[in-house]
DNA sequence: AAGGGACCATTCCTATAGGATTTGTCTATG
DNA sequence: CATAGACAAATCCTATAGGAATGGTCCCTT
């Protein structure tokens, strides 16, 4: 694969004010995202920049930046690896979390909400239901991203830039854990009209109501979870 | 400032399992929390390279880190610069996202606190008591550490790593927002009082007062702040 | 056959070099 | 005097080279 680098580019064209570090971020957030990454498995630096056709410099800064998020861990003189399996108890820690937070981001969200945050919100709650839920991931993968669009758009539009950090702190391991936890989409209804509601209570104008949907959602998939988790 | 490189490093001793994008990002941090670096500074790579006498690739990825706990900033082609200072919007969106998280915390924390756990959190309002409280920021230092390891320390005896990389993406804020917020060392008795009842409460076992404790002391850090803060 | 040590390939880590971009200064011009 | 353009210095960004550590393999010894 070739990135395009910051060398052939056009002279005329304006300037892309992006690095090759950037890119290199974004695809192997994509990587990990998509699943093409598995738990547990290596992240060579070398390898990674012969694969991107880049040095392995800017690889090293994309790791780096990774790292913070978790999605990656690093060992020392060892390399970075992709971050191990989900536990049952891992996943019992995350639904906490994102129990204290995920609420509090609704009802922010909801005092200050637009009607163009709710049409962007509505569109990825229709994503959810167009999506295809085939077995295979690159089948699901769309309903996954509508997934956490949709939670991500009330992190954001919370208007707290902190409640937005912790999110994202949690964000890239919410979605990690969708791929990974075994659950699959068989869920996909009822999560449907459980996004529907938080989307109802937002539009309602109602705080306390967004944010007790929100924590029903995030209540009931812990449970579906829990039913359906293979035992370990 | 020289670091201790992995090269000159007694051929018998056990390994050190820490390389220089280590030291210097500890060194950088220390830089942000104890205000040697201001808020809207820039920090060179080059620069800092030459000043810790390491080249510039460990800097680049000690601040690759840096720049995901928000203390940091990049832009493309023009470098690091450290965040700007708190507005006073800024300070009401970190108290808003410390009620989210802290008192969750706290209540974690509170059934499954050691012994041990409880010592290291006397010693850190011990600590908060003895401190000196002068007005320039090297005799106020060890303060500001004291309450930053109380708070961390309860995060991660919450014993879930979820909510403690939650706070640990507010923790530097909420550091450097004691050094610049304009409120300085004003309220050390109440505070120290404040933290001396959510040590009280982990120890009597009651997770609710715990947290009541926590969001009660955050609730008043907010309100002291808001009084004392000049107007902008 | 099992265990230990030497060797080699791979990978990480750091330094260095040079191209690309930005920024500050200085001069010339309207 | 203000402004635009050119030059120079500083800085960022990427690639490359080589030292250092790790992991695996092979061979030897007990």
């Amino acid at each position: 694969m070739k990135l395009a680098s910051s060398r052939d580019r056009a002279p005329g064209r304006p300037v892309s004010r992006q690095v090759l570090a950037d890119h290199v971020y974004e695809e192997l957030l994509a990587w990990l995202m998509d699943g093409r990454l598995e738990p547990g498995a290596a992240v060579s630096i070398d390898g990674t920049a012969r694969e991107l056709d880049v040095s392995p410099t800017p690889v090293r800064e994309a790791l780096a930046r990774l790292e913070h998020t978790g999605m990656v861990r690093r060992v020392a003189l060892k390399g970075y690896r992709v971050a191990p399996v989900f536990t049952r108890e891992d996943f019992a820690e995350l639904m906490e979390a994102r129990l204290a937070i995920e609420p509090v981001n609704a009802r922010l969200a909801c005092s200050r909400i637009t009607p163009e945050d709710l049409a962007a919100l509505r569109e990825a709650v229709k994503d959810l239901e167009t999506a295809p839920r085939g077995p295979s991931f690159v089948e699901f993968r769309d309903y996954l991203e509508a997934d956490e669009r949709f939670h991500k758009l009330i992190a954001e539009q919370s208007g707290n830039q902190f409640m937005l950090a912790a999110y994202s702190a949690l964000g890239g391991q919410v979605q990690r854990f969708r791929l990974f936890g075994g659950v699959g989409i068989t869920d996909a209804d009822q999560a449907i009209a459980e996004h529907q509601a938080v989307l109802d209570a937002l539009a309602s104008g109602d705080p306390e109501q967004a944010a007790a949907a929100m924590a029903d959602h995030v209540h009931k998939v812990r449970a579906r979870a829990i039913a359906d988790a293979p035992a370990d």
